[in-house]
RNA sequence: GCGCCUAUAGCUCAGGGGAUAGAGCACCGGCCUCCGGAGCCGGGAGCGGGGGUUCGAAUCCCUCUAGGCGCACCA
């Protein structure tokens, strides 16, 4: 694609690529090339040589009309292909510990999660979501312990907090919740009892509110897999065989270890404690194992930026077993960092003033919440600007192109009104769309397919958050400079398709980030 | 100390090895008898330093500098 109008609307540099092979200069090649072309019959409508040795081509306008067309015909499924040849994909996001609420950092991954699971099944994969609950360990236990000494704070007994426990107000709202609901019921059990039934059932209560949560940011899972049950099902001990069986495990010092040196990773790694107990990794490797069981092709995980010194021995445990570790592929996402009013909030969970991911929606909304998530390239650290994105303003990316969308739905009200609704079952005469402001967006709409399949094989959702938001000026553009609703009949009834084909688009790239395309604003 | 990431306009960031490196914000100046002015038009400045690979490097490699983050028989 080249930069540049007068340089076409495709360009090759393949003379360039074979200039050396060839034992030519690159622009006697070109010549050469341009001379064997036959375009007639074709969309081209020009080849030209230009610069070092670019093979130039200008299509003819009726590529950008029948694009127009496509658009029209195929309105939510437009952009869609099937590039990704239902390649099968698990895509594991988010997977917060059940012991606390969604931070901001959750709320990036959820949003880069599911719009690249969206991004991907629109180019032809296969996607499946999937949640990893770790509702087992010890940090279970100290949660439960936790919510057990609020419960008896609140049956009025004294009792010493745990050292290593959950201090948030949001334990104390959940054992009061337990006291309304069962309170005689746990009273009567021993302390002991109670822990055991914290660790199950007030987990299993985090889950469900981290659930509503992400219900509320519009992030949806398809499967939602427990730790607990992996670790019941024998997945461990399982892997411990295959692992035997292929000799990557010694003992040292009374632990078992997992050779990984030789396999990209800095050191070797405990699986066994020599207590006995499995450190978390194994779980990890028994889990990701599990994941290539199930069929899919490739994993990816959306991990924190706390997890990159997790990679190379995750990929490794997975040579260890015998897959290829390049279909396990893991996007650490950076760093966020809420401003407000141009000064950084400071959230640590350490002191228990995190802002939520209910807290965050609350301020700014779903939809500038999702796409200020998704601007940024995911690997990028990010700075969230809460009084910019909980702003009404045109400084407001959302709002920018939100407003777009709402303005083509005004503008077909208003044809409407005038007695002359957008009718699609009408034929459109394309050829009198020759404003350059025309051309412009409608190139831009045409490229919609390729910009998926980039964003989707890149694994990055931003490119498409940069391009909606193009699409949204060069129609603010179009609008200023071509009048929509005149009244001479081929050029309105052109114009209502391009605005119409616009919103398609919008909606369309909107829909595929979870931000909503309003009618009205 | 070891490893990973980053460095592009005053600020926040794009840049899928190619032609003259792009947006938004901020700043200055214009545009509403007209379909939504939450909009549009015009105006300056930039690839951290040094090597290399390549016909061609912001992009790939090495190195230096400056930031950030990780380096548990914690999860």
């Amino acid at each position: 694609m080249p930069n540049h109008p007068e340089h076409g609307d495709f360009a090759s540099s393949q003379a360039m690529l074979m200039a050396k092979a060839c034992r030519q200069p690159p622009a006697a090649i070109a010549r050469a090339i341009a001379s064997h072309l036959h375009p007639e019959g074709t969309y081209i409508a020009s080849v030209e040589v230009a610069g070092a040795g670019f093979l130039n081509f200008r299509l003819k306008k009726d590529w950008l009309w029948e694009a127009l067309q496509a658009v029209l015909l195929e309105g939510p499924a437009y952009g869609r292909s099937a590039g990704g040849q239902k390649k099968r994909v698990l895509l594991e996001f988010v997977s917060a510990n059940p012991v606390g609420p969604m931070t901001v950092v959750q709320a990036r991954a959820g949003a880069i999660g599911d719009s690249l699971a969206n991004i991907m099944q629109a180019a032809g994969y296969a996607v499946e979501r999937e949640y990893y609950i770790n509702d087992a360990g010890a940090q279970v236990n100290a949660f439960a312990r936790s919510v057990e000494a609020r419960f008896r704070e609140l049956a009025g007994e004294s009792v010493p907090f745990p050292e290593d426990g959950y201090q948030g107000e949001y334990v104390v709202d959940l054992a009061a919740q337990f006291m309304a609901r069962e309170g005689n019921t746990l009273r009567a059990l021993e302390p002991e009892e109670r822990i055991r039934y914290f660790e199950t059932a007030a987990i299993a209560e985090m889950v469900r509110r981290q659930k509503d949560e992400l219900e509320r940011y519009r992030v949806r899972f398809d499967h939602w897999v427990s730790e607990r049950h992996l670790r019941s099902s024998g997945a461990l001990e399982e892997t411990m065989e295959i692992l035997r069986s292929r000799q990557r495990l010694y003992e040292n010092e009374g632990a078992t270890w997992l050779q990984t040196t030789d396999l990209g990773d800095d050191k070797d790694r405990v699986v066994v404690k020599s207590d006995g107990t499995y450190t978390y990794f194994l779980p990890d490797i028994a889990y990701h194992r599990d994941k290539f069981n199930r069929g899919f092709d490739i994993l990816i995980d959306i991990l924190g930026p706390d997890h990159h010194g997790y990679v190379g021995r995750l990929k490794a445990a997975m040579a260890a077993l015998g897959f290829q570790p390049e279909r396990l592929e893991i996007i650490i996402h950076g760093l966020v960092r809420l401003f407000r009013g141009g000064e950084l909030v400071r959230h640590s969970k350490r002191h228990g003033d995190i802002v939520t991911l209910d807290e965050l929606v609350e301020e700014v909304g779903v939809d500038a919440a999702r796409f200020f998530f998704v601007m940024r390239a995911p690997d990028q650290p990010l700075d969230f600007d809460l009084t910019l994105a909980a702003s009404h303003s045109q400084d407001n990316p959302v709002y920018y192109v939100q407003y777009a969308h709402a303005r083509i739905c005004s503008i077909l009200r208003q044809a409407e009104a005038e007695g002359t609704p957008w009718d699609a079952s009408r034929p459109v005469d394309f050829r009198v769309l020759t404003d350059p402001h025309e051309l412009a967006l409608l190139r831009r709409l045409a490229d919609l397919p390729d910009e998926v399949v980039a964003a989707a094989n890149a694994r990055t959702p931003h490119m498409l958050a940069r391009y909606v938001q193009d699409v949204a000026a060069l129609f603010h553009l179009f609008y200023d400079n071509c009048r929509v609703l005149t009244p001479e009949e081929p050029v309105r009834r052109g114009r209502l398709a391009l605005s119409v084909a616009t919103r398609t688009v919008i909606a369309n790239v909107l829909a595929l980030l979870g931000v909503e395309a309003p009618e009205r604003m």
